[in-house]
DNA sequence: GACCGTAACACTAACGGTTAGTGTTTTGAA
DNA sequence: TTCAAAACACTAACCGTTAGTGTTACGGTC
């Protein structure tokens, strides 16, 4: 049942929408690049466009789903017993490597450009930060109460926001992991302490 | 060379114009309220009222500079040596108290009912961590690097945002500073880490 | 007390994102 | 082959917001 031609056929008109977006909001600006030229340019209509993106920023974090399941997994595939933090530490350095590479730097120029993307952005991470809470709260390995387990959740968010801005973002992982970790330590004493947060 | 008479018109203006806005907005709904009604029944036009509010949902939080500045003022004003967290934790419990209450119910459903408000709220939240990142990095006595105080600042909101949500605002409170009393520790090794954190 | 610059206010008309309503074509399954 | 669903298209609007252009009303100054 999964893959038929419509699927396919879906799915290439998205990637046309968002590549028509991106090429055209990078050449432009965000805000210099209307709805109407965007969906003129991929050839579809506006009512079509919004029936693949719920708005014109979703256009620009088109595969945020990627971000909140990396995250999620990182919790739930990670090795039976291994402790949280340093799993999540682990993950949100290469998430932070991969954002902050040269290759991606024109478009969060771009992001970092537009109030209204970096407004998106923020609440996007609060939904991945409820996710993430939920994820934490659901292992029986952990022993943490729901408010302790949103904390570590926002916290962890926090840690990727702040370093993605940060000078040195890798130093950054690092110095505020070592801060995430002796709060979680707080909370679930069970959990051994390996808080080496080398650079 | 303060309080003439333009200044009293204008503050007049706009209390005239929030408190209709406020008015309609319970009555009849955040997002059931068009801007033109509330212009229409401040008697002011759309772009006085855009004159005094930068957008729609800042009708709803017209006095958001408190929030800041209490958080501000509970760093820079505290008591000589006095450690950090307490003083803010302190400040964090009497403002969760304050937008718990009763009154303030209908408010907080409203917001909590529309994802435009939620969205508003969180990037002005977001405002707020930076200035008291500020303060914090600008203490003397305090020895943090700028990345440490900035994530101190987001824990210390986020505490604020989760304890509003949670089932027991002032237990959540109290659990999450312990959580941010050991996250500083860390990093500032000359505060005496006085975490008790009661109900 | 007359004068002037400024800032509050008003009005119209528009722009840009978004949606409702309606209809047409494509496609997977019965 | 037939049918229901779903993708797509088009028009026309709604709503928040702003530009452009005046018109008052006020505070400080001579």
């Amino acid at each position: 049942m999964p893959t038929g031609r419509r699927e396919r056929k879906k799915a290439a008109t998205r990637q046309k929408i968002a590549d028509a977006a991106l090429r055209l909001f990078l050449e432009r600006g965000y805000e210099a690049v209307g709805i109407r030229e965007v969906a003129a340019e991929a050839d579809v209509a506006v009512t079509t466009l919004f029936s693949h993106f719920a708005s014109k920023e979703a256009l620009v974090f088109e595969q945020d789903e990627d971000f909140e399941q990396r995250l999620v997994r990182a919790v739930t595939d990670r090795a039976a017993h291994e402790p949280l933090v340093p799993a999540l530490r682990r993950e949100i350095q290469a998430l932070v490597r991969h954002c902050t590479a040269d290759s991606a730097a024109p478009i969060w120029r771009m992001i970092d450009a537009s109030p209204a993307l970096r407004e998106y952005e923020e609440s996007m991470r609060l939904r991945h930060a409820e996710s993430l809470a939920a994820a934490i709260a659901a292992d029986p390995d952990l022993s943490g109460t729901p408010t302790a387990c949103r904390a570590i959740a926002r916290f962890v968010i926090d840690a990727y926001s702040l370093a993605r801005e940060a000078a040195d973002p890798q130093a950054a992982v690092g110095e505020i992991f070592q801060m995430i970790e002796a709060a979680w330590a707080v909370t679930c004493p069970s959990g051994n302490s390996t808080g080496t947060a080398g650079p």
